[in-house]
DNA sequence: GTCTATATCAAGATAGAC
DNA sequence: GTCTATCTTGATATAGAC
């Protein structure tokens, strides 16, 4: 590994907290309400110091983009890692249910899938892009795996299975159970968890 | 019913011209995206024009909305009258199929849930309130009796199932699938239509 | 690379004539 | 009520000194 001068190591630290910061305000109020303002303030620096290490505002999201996938990169491999042998659906609820509380915790940036700035930001973002493949890559491969074991649904397009599980990590039900104050963390969870895997309907009981 | 002045009626229907505008606009690009600009420009008259109808860019998405919820209430009026014995969960399931075509036929406006001018003026909006909650207790009435009776799952909070139903008539996979151009309109609506009540796992075979 | 101060611009809203 | 022209604001981005 090089080494790397102090001065790199402050340098970044300081992306870091930055990243974290739009980490943070992206959760907590979405990419249009947050301003740059907010972000240089909640770091602590001037704006224009901002600009010089992220040059827009759409960088900056892509940044914390990057950073949440490669948390969900490092995620995935540790179930790989100590739970060899769980059945690919397993994984896929692992991957879920860590996404619900990465929400709860206040820490999943969600992006509108609207707005064209940003996605034409995102789109030519290649260190973007890869991480996003690779996460899908790795979430399709258990897809297809717990559709042959019969554990997901096999008339279902993968994907559709995919685009699913992607959007119940930003679904704005859990923002709004949260908020309503009536059920604990857990419960909120456990009850996502279920209508993802098993429906409104839920498993059939044997009558 | 009380007769209408000419005057009357073609002020009526140039509201009713601004809002299915304003609708097809948050449908399209979403309230931030949309600017008021656009939506004079839609209609054919001038902004100014728009301030004299709509107080603000607020009240424009409101009065969308109100509309959008007078069509569900309509639509579960007529469920109710032709299918008078229909078990409640069909009734739910019928809702949520008829939500999945209007947002394919580009008329289901959505709104970010986290822009706190909006969420300030829908809460002071009363005729929207009103109307969101005859929905609410609509569906609601249903949800109680499909759980009683089985057929949605008796162990989740009945908000849960509400807020569920809500999530999905905006859910951004059904659009995220369209563009994806593999599927027909059917398909997508029967496959999400599927992983809303049965979920990803899907019915399970009698193995 | 950091700061203060400023340019620039898009968009919501309004003035005032007709 | 409709228009054209304008006001005002908030936010992205940059200039230029240190």
């Amino acid at each position: 590994m090089a080494r790397i001068s102090f001065k790199a190591q402050v340098l970044q630290a300081r992306e870091e907290a930055i990243v974290a910061s739009v980490n943070r305000l992206l959760a907590e109020k979405g990419f249009d309400a947050m301003t740059v303002d907010e972000v240089a303030a909640d770091v602590g620096i001037a704006k224009a110091s901002l600009y010089k290490h992220f040059s827009s505002k759409e960088a900056l999201a892509g940044a914390a983009m990057i950073k949440i996938l490669e948390r969900t990169l490092a995620f995935m491999e540790k179930l790989k890692a100590e739970h060899p042998d769980a059945r690919p659906a397993e994984q896929l609820q692992a991957v879920a249910r860590w996404t619900m509380q990465v929400q709860l915790a206040g820490e999943m940036p969600s992006l509108p899938a609207q707005n064209s700035a940003l996605r034409a930001s995102l789109t030519t973002n290649k260190p973007y892009l890869d991480r996003l493949l690779q996460v899908s890559d790795t979430l399709g491969a258990w897809i297809e795996a717990a559709q042959a074991a019969g554990d997901i649904d096999a008339s279902l397009a993968p994907e559709v299975v995919l685009y699913t599980l992607f959007a119940r990590a930003c679904d704005p039900v859990l923002g709004l159970l949260k908020l309503s104050g009536q059920h604990s963390d857990g419960q909120i969870i456990e009850m996502l968890l279920s209508t993802c895997f098993h429906g409104l309907a839920g498993r059939p009981s044997n009558a």
